[in-house]
DNA sequence: AACTGTATTGCATATTATGCAACACTACAA
DNA sequence: TTGTAGTGTTGCATAATATGCAATACAGTT
C-alpha cells in the first residue's frame, strides 16, 4: 500500500464521506473507491461498511486505522530524522577546481551536495588543474576537483570522479597547418601549442616521446585549456587538450579533432585533498555525497 | 511505497546484492534497481551507496532500513490480529429458517459469516415460520430467521434484517375464481385460501376484517407459502402470500398479484433468538456480521 | 588485452490507475 | 406515488506507471 492510500482512508475514517474525502485529496469518488477497494483486499478484510447512505468503519477498519496512523507518524519522524540529520552541518567549504572540471563536473556535484547541506557555504576558486594541488597542500583550500597527477603524494587522498578524454586539435580554418596536416608529415615540423604545465603538459611530453620524431616544434605556450583552443582555432598550431573543454568553448567549431594520431590517455578526474583533512566533517560529508 | 518495495529493500540490505535479491523476489535486476531508485526519491535521499561492483548502506539507508523493519512487523501483527479475531470462534450454530428468508436472506448473511468465521459449523433447519419462535423457545436451535410476529414476548431478542411485502394473489387460468375477480364482486364470495397458523394469517384476518365483508370464504387451509401457492395456481382460490415466494416458485406464471386491494403491512424479517442466548459468543458474532 | 560479473538505462510492451459517464439505490419533499 | 437529490459503485477508454530485454558502462581478475 502506498502512504497516499493510508491518508486517504485516515481522512475518510474521520469523515465518512467519499465525496468530500476525495475532493480533500483531489481525486476523484470513483479513484477514492478504488483505493479503499485495493486496500481492503490487500488486508484481507472489509475496512468500512457502506452503502449509499452511510460509511461506518468497520472492527477491522478500525485496527487498520491505528496501524495507518502509526505508519504515517514513523514516515514523518523518518523524514524529520533525516532532514535534521543533513541541514545540520554549517559552516565554509573552500574549493579549488580545475575550469575543465568546473564545465562538467562541478555543478550537479555542487547541487547535490547543497541540496543535501544547505547551511554550507561554498567558497570555489577555479584555475589551471596544475595549481590544485599546490592549493590544497598550502590548505588554501580545503580540496580541490582536478585531474590526477602521475605522482600523487602519499599526503593526498583522491577520490576518483571521472575519466576525462583528451583529443589533439587542429584548425579547421584554411592556413599552412591546416594544409600540413592534410599531408603526409612529420610531427616535428607541426606547430604545437603546449600548456605550461600540469597533467595535460604530462600527457602530451609523454604521447610526443612516443611518436619518436625528434624535437617537438613548440610555437607557443600558453597557461589554460580554454587559451590553448583559441590559439588552435587562429591556426597558429595543433595541442591536447580536454574534449570537454573544446565542447565547451565559443570557438568549438574553428578546432577539429585529428584522428590516428595514438592513444592519449585520459584524465584521471576526482577529488583531492589531505589526509589529514578528510576527516573533517564538512569534507568527509562532500565525500560522501559524491 | 509498497510492502513488497520495503521488503525488496531489507532484503537487499542484507545482501548487498541486486542480482540475488532480484531472484529471491522474482523480479530482474533491472525492476529492483528502479524500485530502490522509486524509494530513494521517496524518502529524498540515497539508501546505498553503490557501483558496479560494491553496495554499502548509507546512513539514511541504515535509518530508513529501521523504518522499513518496523512497516513489516507491524503489519504482520495486524495481520495476525486481523486473522486471530475472525478465525479463533469454533463450534456449531443451530438455525431455524422459514422457508421465505431461505430463498432471499440467509445465502447473503451465511456467506458473509463463514466468511469471517470458517470454523464455526451451521445446521440448518427450514420450515414454515409459524415454528420458528416455538423452536428457539425450545432451544431446539439458537436463533430463528424469520418474519416478527404481531407480539412478540419479552423473552426474545429480534434484530431487524428487512422487510417483506405481502400481496394477494389470484390465478391466471381462466377458471370461476378468474372470472369472479374481473368483475364486481364481495370478497365474502371468493374462495379464499388460508395458511394454517402464523403471520401470515395474522395478516390475513387482519387485512379481511378491515374489508368488513362479513365471513370469509376458506377454500382451504394449507401449511406453508409454497403450499397456498400451488393451489391459487390451480384456481381454487385467491390468498395471502409474500412476493419473494412467489417470484421463486415455479408456478409463478400462473398467478397474478391483484391490485386495488387494500393495504397489506410487510413481514418485519429478522433475526430472532433467546435474550439469554445472545451474549453467547457464536450468536453474539452471528448478530455481529449482519 | 580479454573476460567476467555487476548495476544501470533506453525503449517497447504489459500492467495498473484514473476519471467520465452511467448505474443502483435510498431518503426526502411535493 | 412520483420526482429529485445525493451517495457510492462500476464499465470502459485512456493515461500513467512498472517491468524486463538488451545494451551499456565499469571495475576486478586472469
Amino acid at each position: 500500500m502506498e502512504l497516499k492510500s493510508l491518508r486517504m482512508f485516515v481522512d475518510l475514517s474521520k469523515s465518512l464521506h467519499f465525496g468530500k474525502t476525495a475532493e480533500l485529496h483531489h481525486v476523484s469518488p470513483s479513484t477514492l473507491s478504488r483505493v479503499i477497494q485495493r486496500l481492503e483486499h490487500e488486508v484481507g478484510s472489509a475496512l468500512l461498511h457502506r452503502d449509499n447512505r452511510t460509511v461506518v468503519l468497520s472492527e477491522a477498519g478500525k485496527q487498520f486505522y491505528q496501524f495507518a496512523e502509526q505508519q504515517l507518524e514513523q514516515w514523518q519522524l523518518l523524514q524529520l530524522s533525516l532532514n535534521q540529520k543533513q541541514a545540520e552541518l554549517q559552516g565554509k567549504l573552500h574549493i579549488y577546481c580545475s575550469v575543465t572540471a568546473a564545465y562538467s563536473h562541478l555543478p550537479p556535484l555542487l547541487e547535490r551536495f547543497r541540496q543535501q547541506h544547505p547551511l554550507v557555504e561554498i567558497m570555489l576558486t577555479t584555475g589551471d588543474a596544475a595549481d590544485a594541488l599546490e592549493q590544497v597542500e598550502k590548505q588554501a583550500v580545503d580540496f580541490a576537483i582536478a585531474a590526477k597527477p602521475e605522482q600523487l603524494s602519499r599526503i593526498f587522498t583522491f577520490e576518483h570522479l571521472a575519466k576525462i578524454p583528451l583529443s589533439v586539435i587542429a584548425p579547421t580554418m584554411v592556413c599552412r597547418v591546416q594544409q600540413q596536416i592534410q599531408q603526409d608529415f612529420s610531427w616535428s615540423e607541426i606547430p604545437i601549442i603546449l600548456p605550461e604545465h600540469g597533467p595535460a603538459r604530462k600527457r602530451f611530453e609523454y604521447w610526443y616521446r612516443k611518436k619518436q620524431q625528434g624535437k617537438a616544434n613548440i610555437y607557443a605556450t600558453v597557461s589554460g585549456h580554454e587559451a590553448l583552443v583559441s590559439m588552435v582555432a587562429l591556426g597558429c598550431g595543433v595541442g591536447i587538450v580536454p574534449q570537454v573543454v573544446v565542447e565547451n568553448s565559443p570557438v568549438k567549431d574553428r578546432v577539429q579533432y585529428l584522428a590516428d594520431v595514438g592513444e592519449i590517455a585520459p584524465f584521471d578526474l576526482g577529488v583531492c585533498c589531505l589526509n589529514q583533512s578528510k576527516e573533517q566533517p564538512l569534507i568527509k560529508a562532500f565525500f560522501a555525497s559524491i
